[in-house]
DNA sequence: CATAATTTGTTATTTTATTAACAGGGCAAA
DNA sequence: TTTGCCCTGTTAATAAAATAACAAATTATG
């Protein structure tokens, strides 16, 4: 695909096919060969014009009778969004949050892989977390660099993150995820994804209320 | 404010709202009174003008010179978002994930309170994790409606995801955050919000990638 | 062969969200 | 007092996202 093009794809797009090839895998691994356009809305919460219309973004034809080739589409979706050989990722703040998702990640084939954690507290510096060595924050300039890390999840206490945030960028990550409740301030050829699960969480809260 | 007009209130503005509560709380403590729309602005990633549409909608006006009263503020965006008496909350999946939720949110105050766990290992059942009890999942039903526990979180694995949800609406529970990468389907009368950690990491990956 | 039933691919429309524009107010300083 | 500045609140314009609508293609079937 023209990488033009591909810049030109939405946010919400890219989101979904994430989440198209998720459910596609699966349909895969059942041994099913493809899949109508409806069949991939029912399993997400969308419409069969919402995937259609990604697809056509991403320039995929299915077959007018047998729908889309999940073979095929799951490989299309991989050269789109992967990197041929995956991308490294570091987590700072090797706390609880921080711990769970490096169990979580590793040992799941997938181009994304988590080579190092970071943390201040002398407990955790030197220990591992399912295979992901913790180093110290000092050391975190160095090992970026020598791993080539170009993705970093921030998972320090609030008042940590704006810091933290501002080291990882001098280390040269282009890419951070900031699971802190404190939004974080990167130049503009850094990527940058905020998550706050209190938000989340009184959202739901909110839509829950006896009004 | 009028009930009709809540319910108008669009919700990415509902997350601002708590987001924006927060930063005035820490500012709250540092001793300042008064804020300016573009003051907010900068602490989030956001404009003024979004700031002030979104004071707009919930019907609060600021003072021109000094701009908005933060503890007013504070307490006009708690009756929107907080229940007067608080609303309990449940997280189904007391692993790796659950557990760390369920430490990071006890003690600090707040409207929403985590009550219960429910697990299907008897490793975690009958256990205490951060003060929050660990149930069984049979036992789920009747804690619910004992407790009055309106709100579940989900951290089951995936395919445990669909099942889990639906006896948790069948046990009486009208909010759900899902953490689990696998969509569940809600009746309508049950508001649903669902995040998954990969797709936003793969997100990250692929804006950064070097195309 | 014609027709009906489906499903894709794409354009048009609608809805939602964000940003721009600006009138009007209040205060400070000239 | 008057001028200028910097706010807010609101309407108007723009942009982004989702949905609707429908032509074209393919196959099964009578
Ligand atoms: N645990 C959750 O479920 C959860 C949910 C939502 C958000 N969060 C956010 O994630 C972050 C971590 O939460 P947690 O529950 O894991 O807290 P935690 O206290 O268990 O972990 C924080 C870790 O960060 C380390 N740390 C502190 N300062 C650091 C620095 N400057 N550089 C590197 N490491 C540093 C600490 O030593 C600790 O290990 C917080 O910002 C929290 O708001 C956590
Ligand atoms: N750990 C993370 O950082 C992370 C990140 C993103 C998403 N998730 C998602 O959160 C979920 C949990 O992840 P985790 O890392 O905590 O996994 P985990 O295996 O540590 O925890 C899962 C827990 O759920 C329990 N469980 C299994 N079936 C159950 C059922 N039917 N009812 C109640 N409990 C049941 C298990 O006993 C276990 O305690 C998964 O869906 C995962 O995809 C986790």
């Amino acid at each position: 695909m023209d990488q033009e093009l591909i810049k030109k794809i939405p946010h919400k797009t890219i989101q979904r096919l994430s989440q198209y090839r998720r459910a596609l895998l699966l349909c895969f691994e059942q041994g099913k060969t493809h899949i109508f356009s409806h069949e991939i809305a029912n399993i997400q919460h969308i419409t069969a014009v919402q995937v259609r219309r990604d697809l056509m973004l991403i320039g995929y034809s299915g077959n007018l009778r047998k729908g889309y080739n999940i073979k095929d589409l799951i490989d299309l979706i991989g050269e789109i969004i992967d990197s041929p050989n995956g991308q490294k990722v570091a987590i700072f703040g090797m706390g609880n949050f921080g711990r769970a998702i490096a169990k979580y990640f590793t040992g799941r084939r997938s181009k994304l892989t988590i080579v190092a954690g970071f943390d201040v507290s002398p407990e955790k510096v030197g220990k591992q977390v399912a295979g992901v060595p913790c180093y110290s924050v000092e050391e975190a300039q160095q090992i970026i660099l020598e791993e080539g890390i170009r993705i970093g999840i921030i998972t320090v206490p609030g008042d940590q993150a704006v810091e933290t945030a501002r080291m990882m960028v001098e280390a040269g990550v282009k890419g951070i995820l900031n699971f802190s409740p404190t939004p974080v301030e990167v130049p503009e050829n850094v990527f940058l994804e905020e998550y706050d699960m209190v938000t989340s969480l009184e959202k739901v809260a909110f839509y829950v209320k006896e009004h």
